[in-house]
DNA sequence: TATATTCGTCGAACCGGTTCGATCGCTGAT
DNA sequence: ATCAGCGATCGAACCGGTTCGACGAATATA
């Protein structure tokens, strides 16, 4: 590979001028530029990325770090990485994706060697042993999810609280009285993730103000129990006029449950869900739902993070809470 | 952040001392180790991985290139990143995620800029375009997916023809003599996904040899219309005995769709598929199939490409093939 | 006892960039 | 005619590691 150096020669001018030359940073004449650009493209240089990042102490890498539950529903992740990803790139930044199941000491490793600028967070909980050395680290940190303590990190989330009233009222308004909560697995409350007692929280505080007789379950994760939890809760029900549902595992098996039974919606059951907006990309679910946009989330982090890496405190740490769109889709009566 | 320069200081020896003390390439005193040791851990001294590139011309950093199509079923592709970012982890490298819409622009960015030790691509088209920046570049490669010209990089993917032969001696021996095939999408073979034609083609030539009527679908890749098509599909063939679906995207809404119709299987229509192993994670199918495990295949790749990194001859580039398993689930008769 | 080895350590060079300060030739203002 | 100011370029230092060759002291060999 052609260095700085074999530029510079091939151009007969210093080393510094043709780095002046790339970046800008001076002015250069016409002439030299044209020569050191014609000596570039001959050589095939390209700046060795590790050189420039020791003279600059800027990786221009990201770290992702995610960890992945049994108990976690695969697509809607991948949502989150590939946006990310594509993301990042837009602002000229590559993604060190990190699946560490140790994740604090990922965390240390990859902020210690200085391997990134920044690092993005999915999957938070709200006792997130990971925010530790994070804040001890030199580098900023975006958040997507809330954690208890949002000190020194910016937070994106989608306000579930919110979309558990929009869900909430909606079906009020309707007229229904008596409804199930299909939450997400237990391990997730145990876990700590936050958005799932955020969302059913708020669901339960506002049935109780309505009057509304509400039902909570907590689902399955995986299959074949997935499909027996649900049946066993419909089954358990069968006074319930309607059915929200949040919980990803379970709204992509219950078209297909609810067919099995012979329950037509909204006739006999209304449903209305919480998923990201591409399910619909992968599945059939024609339910009236808060349809949650991971593409947006994380380019609304990726950029602040960005600036943040850019001037660490041209701003407070934020907590941003997307407000949550209700689609709706006539599942409900 | 400490450096090794203060590492060295506060132990009152050299740099190269303290260099040798962390890498072992030069016996270092015991009394001597031990102030290193007590002087890094005071400082909390950790290696900068730039500077450590630089020197070594190693990032141990690999390369994950991957586009995301349209017409892809995304819980499919999860099970690979998280596969090779694990395996990857195991014998010490991470991962550099790019998902730039241009490959072969990506390829050659973080080959030239050195970011990288090495580069596993997925998703390979036949005529693969980033092949040739690939062989230019002096990092070895590891597909997870079988091109044209296999030429300079290692291979490896499920010997899909034989996956075709097996599904198909399958439906043969239990008398089956009228099959629908479902293939992939029609862009999928335009694009050049080798895979898919050649399970197509083993799958016809196999029919044609024990003299099945094979009829040759191409799937949807994305709702409404995956459910729309097999509908279609099922219409058009109401004497056909069986099944060969090789479709992710519509495996994984076939139980609704037959459910929906009414259709009993085994005992209306036989089904078979070929589907990653853990899709009965996420979702409910009960159908004998060759279960392709994602995981397996990945910890291959990296492992060869890794030991390609260290010592690029060790071995002719190599294309393997792996053999296909049947698990029978009593979705045929 | 003289000499060859081994052990433990150091200094210097190098990896491939960036950046600061200095120099030099011109131009324009005084 | 003098000098300040600017444009263009260079050299050297630096980023934080690794590695090679050298060297003194201790140990083994003859």
């Amino acid at each position: 590979m052609a260095t700085i150096g074999d530029v510079a020669r091939e151009a007969g001018v210093s080393r510094s001028t043709v780095s002046y030359a790339l970046s800008g940073k001076r002015t250069i004449s016409r002439e030299t530029r044209e020569r050191i650009e014609s000596a570039i493209s001959r050589l095939g240089f390209t700046v060795n990325a590790g050189a420039r990042a020791l003279a600059t102490s800027e990786t221009m890498v990201l770290g992702l770090l995610l960890q992945f539950h049994e108990d976690e529903f695969p697509p809607a992740m991948l949502q989150y990485i590939y946006a990310i990803s594509q993301a990042a790139r837009e602002v000229g930044y590559d993604i060190l994706m990190v699946t560490d199941s140790d994740g604090p000491a990922a965390v240390r490793r990859i902020t210690q060697s200085n391997m990134v600028d920044g690092i993005i967070l999915l999957d938070i909980a709200h006792d997130d042993p990971r925010l530790a050395p994070l804040r001890a680290a030199r580098q900023p940190a975006a958040l997507i999810g809330l954690p208890r303590d949002t000190e020194g990190v910016d937070v994106f989330d989608l306000d579930f609280g919110e979309a558990a009233r929009l869900l909430v009222d909606q079906l009020y308004g309707l007229g229904h009285r008596e409804v199930i909560l299909l939450a997400p697995p237990r391990h997730v409350f145990e876990r700590g993730g936050a958005y799932a007692w955020r969302f059913r929280d708020a669901a339960m505080e506002r049935a109780a103000r309505y009057g509304i007789t509400l039902y909570t379950y907590y689902g399955e994760s995986q299959q074949p129990a997935i499909d027996r939890s649900l049946n066993a809760i419909l089954d358990a029900r069968p006074t319930a006029t309607a059915l929200i549902v949040h919980n990803d595992a379970s709204i992509a098996a219950l078209p297909r449950i609810l067919q099995e039974r012979g329950t037509v919606v909204p006739d006999d059951l209304s449903v209305v869900s919480l998923f990201p907006r591409d399910f619909g990309r992968s599945f059939q679910l024609p339910y009236t739902a808060v349809e949650t946009s991971p593409d947006t989330l994380a380019r609304e982090a990726v950029q602040h993070l960005v600036r943040r890496i850019i001037d660490p405190d041209y701003a407070p740490p934020i907590v941003k809470f997307v407000e949550p769109e209700l689609t709706v889709r006539g599942s409900t009566a």
